[in-house]
RNA sequence: GUGGGUGUAGUUCAAUGGUAGAGCACCGGAUUGUGGUUCCGGGCGUUGUGGGUUCGAGUCCCAUUACCCACCCCA
């Protein structure tokens, strides 16, 4: 037992599965930069009252899972516990809805942390991916972002489904929230403690109560999207017909409810079995007002967030398959020169190579190269020193080659050759 | 914050209250340059930690801690 061990809730990514983290983050920067989206670093910590305007001071993130400190100045300080808060934030900060005409597309990657209870794909330190558009107020922009975050979940052939709902705006919201209210208040006594405060704190979060189960129970609950002002109603079907015209599979849930205070109108949620109670790999929606709320100009905008670790855990395993490992050997000093003239030209080529320099026998070369996996060896033997020639053996067919040691460049085609292949 | 489960070798797991073990993995070897099989050899682990009960505790009791899962919330 070692003495130290990572802080609960964040995770050392170890090979290989670290290799699939690089690979995946590779694919996602391809595909955001393929659909124009230019990325965005923003720091790690930012104020902490940059979130608590922004998400809202009510929410479960704000009020209890942010890692809030103070800086020797005293300033009050926080982890991001999420990405749109910064982006908005920088957005603002640099003028970057000025200087040019939108519509603005950014996209982060990179931790947050949240001081939670850690479970199945729930983590203190977790990673997202997240795709923002600044100055589009379109229903139909929603559509192609969710369009973009149905392309990803294909790349990976992940299978997700795709929700989709309208949670209204600040001229339609407010009433159903009374509605609600009004529908629950007498029902008090059915519900458990949690929701009979949710009444008065949360109604919107009654509906998704799992202990009660609400929507088992009663039918005639009232619903959001019979109860959007005309603006926002007819933005939802246009938000539907649009992605009908790209064929984006998706359900309208309207139970859906975001978490975080900022979203208006199109909310979505990408859900898939993780193997965990923790479902949801990516949600998103419009923040219209999040903009000029942290003191920028009204700016319409919308977005999503992808959670990586969740991604990750429904891509399929055989998605990024490791590249054919080659080694080379000497079996006794005098082919130690020849095994690092080896090394340095393959060093220069696409192919995962090593090399030990400890000469070995023969046998004990074979054992070890299959220990470690190895498809192609090469051995530098008195024979072949002497001939100025090197052995390459594949470990899978057993076949074997001499080669001359400077045919290096045939040795590399070939070991590409036999990647594009397999 | 609230529950439930589990902590024994690198790992997966055993051990009616009576000397802590096995598989896998790892290292070395089996007469000279051909592997994955086989065989032989190689482990004194503060049994998570601290107390308690007992002649005797990995085993029973209490506390504590870590991890896992679930609630909650969310990515």
């Amino acid at each position: 037992m070692s003495r130290y061990t990572a802080v609960k809730g964040m995770n050392d990514i170890l090979p290989p599965e670290s290799l699939r983290w690089s690979r995946m983050e590779e694919d996602l920067r391809l595909l955001a930069t393929r659909l124009n989206y230019q990325e965005i670093r923003t720091p790690v910590v930012e104020s902490l009252e940059l979130f608590q305007r922004g998400l809202g001071e009510t929410s479960d993130v704000v009020q209890k899972e942010m890692y809030v400190f103070e800086d020797k100045n005293g300033n009050k300080l926080a982890l991001k516990p999420e990405g749109t808060a910064g982006v908005v934030r920088a957005f603002i900060e640099h003028s970057i809805g000025i200087e040019k005409p939108g519509p603005h597309k950014l996209f982060y990657i990179g931790p947050n942390f949240r001081y939670e209870k850690p479970q199945k794909g729930r983590y203190r330190q977790f990673h997202q991916f997240g795709l923002e558009i600044f100055g589009d107020p379109t229903p139909e922009m929603d559509a192609e972002l969710i369009y973009a975050a149905s392309m990803i979940l294909d790349h990976f052939k992940v299978k997700g489904e795709i929700r989709v709902n309208s949670i209204g705006c600040p001229a339609c919201r407010p009433a159903y929230r009374e509605k609600l209210v009004e529908y629950f208040r007498p029902k008090a006594d059915e519900l458990c403690g949690d929701c009979r405060r949710r009444i008065d704190s949360n109604p919107l979060r009654l509906i998704d109560c799992k202990v009660d189960a609400p929507r088992e129970r009663w039918r005639d609950i009232p619903i959001i999207t019979d109860h959007l002002c005309p603006q926002c109603a007819s933005d939802f079907e246009r938000l539907k017909k649009a992605l009908e015209i790209f064929h984006v599979p998706f359900v309208v849930d309207p139970f859906i409810v975001r978490g975080l205070d900022y979203y208006v109108k199109t909310a979505f949620e990408i859900t898939a079995d993780t193997g965990g109670t923790q479902n949801a790999i990516a949600g998103g929606g419009r923040y219209d007002n999040l903009v000029a709320e942290t003191g920028g100009p009204a700016t319409p905008a919308t977005g999503f967030a992808i959670g990586l670790e969740r991604l990750l855990s429904v891509v399929p395993e055989d998605f990024y398959a490791p590249q054919p490992l080659a080694m080379g050997f000497a079996l006794f000093d005098g082919g130690i020169p020849a095994l690092l003239h080896l090394t340095k030209h393959l060093s220069h080529h696409p192919v995962r190579y090593m090399a030990e320099y400890t000469p070995r026998k023969f046998k004990n070369a074979l054992q070890k190269a299959n220990k470690l996996g190895a498809r192609h060896i090469f051995i530098f033997g008195e024979d072949e020193v002497k001939n100025s020639q090197v052995l390459y053996k594949d470990l899978a067919t057993g076949d074997q080659k001499t080669f001359g040691q400077h045919e290096t460049m045939t040795i590399v085609s070939m070991l590409m050759d036999k990647e594009i292949e397999k």
